[in-house]
DNA sequence: GGATACTAATCAATCGTTTGATTAATTTTG
DNA sequence: CAAAATTAATCAAACGATTGATTAGTATCC
């Protein structure tokens, strides 16, 4: 008699990212895996193969559509400076939304272990930041934008906001932010973009 | 009759952080580090206490004298902007001095757990973050510099040089750049600084 | 009834740590 | 100074616990 017809392979999942997220990969046992999830040890290898198994589906499930929105944007009839606004708002709302989730892919990606998702995430960032690039680069061919390097200034965006979400609220002494609280995160996510946008706009447009 | 008398405890350190940089700290075994540092596996225990005390030995060798760099720097007679830029390159020069660790520490920071590093780390960083943020907020203050968000032109600031760092060279698809070789890496820095020094400078001192 | 989903028990391997013994170096003593 | 006592450094071996993975068997479903 099945009483609960809950997904044991998405409990997996979901508990598998949870505990990547909070513990890292390596810290993560498939033990605590299968108590958190509710299933039995054997399903995980049953339904993934392997912990390393279970590992890349999280990241392919992730990385799957990730791209998708920035594609529309792209393909908007703005200007470079409305789309690179665009794209910063599309980012910080992206990676706030999942604090633990971009964590834990910086960690593992600063690992020289695990080439298959090294490549997958590297693919994945080197997609978009080709995107970027364009946005950028097409604003200073048509003299909108002052010419800087392309690369840094992307450099800038991506590192800024991952800073944030990195470094410990603790690290902002200024005020007790708490990325877990929606209140919170939503502030700190205005304020981030707003700086950028800021950012971006004085350092790319103005008169020298 | 003793031909050689390298420090073992030395070596142990020396191991530790290299195999720690490389593939994390619970990717690397006590055994892995005794074989590397050619000492026996009872003396990390002998020195250190444990696996994690040979990790805080680590961090706090480095951790010391963090700061000692920019206090200089605050203490000296020139104007706000030329202090920031100063920052700028001493935070560049020490950071890509030393890629791998700083990877490391950002690595192991991302974890919830080991709270006796993470609340180390977090006070080396928070002491640097307000030394820089008096440096602006005094440039705003005497007029010299626009009112902006100070906390997030420092996140700016170290987002910017830790993802260079941080995300892979394959990820700037522009040129191979490999930071394990000196000359790439001499070229990435000049590069950072530049790029830092001139957005702060539009950024902080741009007429409206 | 055969495929699918699931479980308890168990596997060899590895983990960090500890042990008891041995050697090398230093200090104390007569 | 030299013998004795003490301390520090090093070692191979083994500890119990935990790791990821697998087995063989049981329930459930169509």
């Amino acid at each position: 008699m099945k009483t609960e017809k809950i997904d044991k392979k998405q409990a997996i999942l979901e508990a598998a990212e949870k505990l990547f997220c909070e513990t890292g990969y390596e810290g993560t046992s498939t033990r605590q895996i299968a108590k958190e999830s509710g299933a039995n040890m054997a399903m995980i290898n049953y339904y993934f193969g392997s912990k390393e198994g279970v590992f890349v589906e999280i990241m392919n499930g992730r990385i799957a559509g990730f791209a998708s929105q920035l594609k529309i944007i792209n393909e908007d009839k703005i200007s470079s400076l409305e789309k690179l606004h665009k794209v910063i708002e599309g980012y910080a709302n992206r990676i706030l939304a999942n604090t633990a989730f971009h964590k834990m892919m910086h960690r593992e990606l600063s690992l020289t272990q695990r080439p298959e998702m090294y490549d997958k995430i590297k693919d994945a960032m080197s997609f978009n930041m080709q995107l970027i690039d364009r946005i950028i680069s097409d604003g200073i061919e048509d003299g909108s934008f002052n010419k800087v390097d392309v690369r840094m200034v992307i450099a800038t965006i991506m590192g800024t906001i991952t800073n944030i979400i990195i470094a410990p609220n603790k690290v902002m002494p200024c005020s007790n932010f708490d990325l877990n609280n929606p209140k919170d995160k939503k502030i700190i996510k205005e304020r981030v973009i707003a700086h950028l946008q800021n950012l971006t706009t004085v350092y790319l447009t103005a008169k020298k």
